[in-house]
DNA sequence: AAAAAATATTGAAACGTTTCCAATTTGGTG
DNA sequence: CACCAAATTGGAAACGTTTCAATATTTTTT
């Protein structure tokens, strides 16, 4: 492998020049620009972009560090990072924690020490007390502090809307149904938002929620089944999560739409495929995605933000089962 | 951000010593280890990786190339090829190339920049010749030649099981169906090994498929329908392409199974949440993952492999579609 | 207690870049 | 033609490690 010196020798002409002509920064006669480039040919030559992170003190690399690059939103998450990252010349390191604090720190002390550039963080605990100050994060659904600035789906609004639509749909007494995540997730915002919209228009609800992490879903769904018979619609706090109630449910023969009406949050599914199609609050994920990675330059390049929390407005999705 | 070289300074030792204290490597007495460690506490010093990339002219970070992260196929292989790649402490850089050839040598040549220690790769193109023999590569799917290592699941197996299947569940005229992707594609043989066991049980059968990239499914479909009204089995080279010929029939009043019996490919679907639930040849993903990093691992090593194409067997999974 | 052997430690070079200052060349002007 | 400013180029330091030959220290052997 040749390196820049091995270009300078061959083209007569100092290391300095050489780097001169590859980065474009300052004046080269174009004499002596061909010169370089000839040589360049010649030899096959690549620039070392580790010895260049290396001399910058920088590097063009952006983390990634969610539960489970499974989870098909997150997936859907990261093709959008991914893409945005792509269009300023960054690449991204895809990190699965498992949502395991021991891992989720393992990790960072690893981005640390690889100085990546950014961390986009999907994570189950505090980590704003783990990370040094010097490298810029910006999470997602997860609001600890000012430190870390956070993007998110207008969750609040989601859990009005999701009461409304169940409302509409003809349901009289909705239940909201999840696990309970970590007290810093946006995400239990959704359930605040069911709760005052049903108080607000008088409607009798329910919130039955199951600890995190899972022990034994269907124990959980036969328990809310049971104890809730008179329940005739469901808020879940996810997709999936709303999928596995459908079935549970479909096993004691409750019939959705039917007998319950249901309504998840996320809008996983991009084709229509499989059914049944969910009613359910879609995230503006493609637009998440790239807000964070845009706020995540901001950062880097040393700017102060003007929020902490930025929430994107959702939208309902109406599927078979409302 | 303190130094190897502060630390030394701090500890009273040469930097020669620090290093060998965090390497383990080389001898140093108990005593002088406390004080380096002392020391490092003290200045609360990680060592830089990028640093330590540059000096050993290698990185632990290897670059998984695909279509989309966004395909469950593709997310559940990137889980397990992660959680490989971190026992040995590796990292994984994600590229997204939408299948887009200009894409796929783009990130090529960045990856060889990069000095990647290695590349899993899933291309559409043949990229035998775009990239450095220095770098190692395992495939996923493409067998190009010997510089490549290719692994796969047992497609011709996959085919036959699946024609096998179609005609136990009561198909008298099966059909393959599925898009025309690269001649290198080892995906091709589902066709090879579904033909041939039809000839060799002396059904009669019918191959229709569709050129990539996609142009217009509706119109496929409803062509394949129309001129083949007498099909009452289909094998979709994927999962989603049966799940789109089952939508597209659903709406022409046909129905699955009981009309038509179809079998898909790959096993995408890990929850029984939706449906209907595949009758599919489901690929050992978490095996696929696992075998390409270890291959890898003994190309960055340096040894030679005894095959180019691995073929893990395959299994048929009933679903409610057959 | 001296010599030999084993163990620890030091110090400096090297990895491939960028950047900055100094030196040189070029081109224009009077 | 001499001079000056601007443009171009050269050369070397610096980035933070690892490694290796050389030196220093400790332990073992006789």
């Amino acid at each position: 492998m040749s390196s820049i010196k091995d270009v300078a020798i061959l083209a007569g002409v100092a290391v300095g020049t050489v780097s001169r002509v590859i980065n474009k920064s300052g004046a080269v006669k174009p004499a002596t620009r061909r010169k370089v480039e000839e040589a360049i040919q010649e030899l096959n030559y690549v620039p070392n972009e580790i010895a260049r992170n290396f001399k910058m003190r920088k590097s063009k690399m952006v983390a990634l560090m969610l539960p489970s690059i499974w989870h098909p939103f997150f997936s859907e998450l990261a093709y959008y990072i991914e893409d945005e990252l792509d269009l300023e010349g960054y690449k991204l390191m895809l990190c699965n924690s498992g949502g395991k604090p021991e891992k989720e720190l393992y990790y960072l002390e690893m981005l640390q020490q690889n100085k990546v550039a950014g961390i986009v963080g999907i994570t189950y605990n505090d980590i704003e007390n783990n990370v040094s100050n010097d490298i810029p994060i910006v999470s997602i659904d997860r609001h600890f502090n000012k430190k870390i600035t956070c993007v998110t789906s207008d969750n609040y609004e989601g859990g009005r809307l999701a009461l409304r639509e169940l409302v509409k749909a003809g349901a009289r007494k909705p239940a909201f149904i999840g696990s309970v995540t970590s007290v810093y997730s946006e995400t239990m915002n959704r359930r605040e938002g069911f709760i005052q919209e049903a108080k607000t228009m008088g409607v009798e609800y329910v919130v039955y929620e199951k600890p995190d992490p899972v022990e034994d879903d269907d124990a959980y769904f036969d328990e809310l089944l049971k104890e809730h018979h008179d329940v005739d619609g469901v808020f879940a706090i996810t997709d999936i999560f709303a999928a596995k109630y459908i079935e549970r449910a479909g096993r004691q023969g409750i019939r959705v739409p039917e007998d319950v009406k249901v309504i998840g949050y996320d809008g996983i599914q991009d084709h229509p495929y499989f059914h049944p199609l969910l009613s359910t609050i879609r995230q503006p994920v493609e637009e998440m995605a790239r807000m964070t990675i845009r706020l995540l330059y901001e950062k880097i390049e040393g700017k102060d933000l003007e929020q902490q929390v930025y929430r994107l407005p959702v939208t309902f999705r109406q599927g078979e089962t409302t």
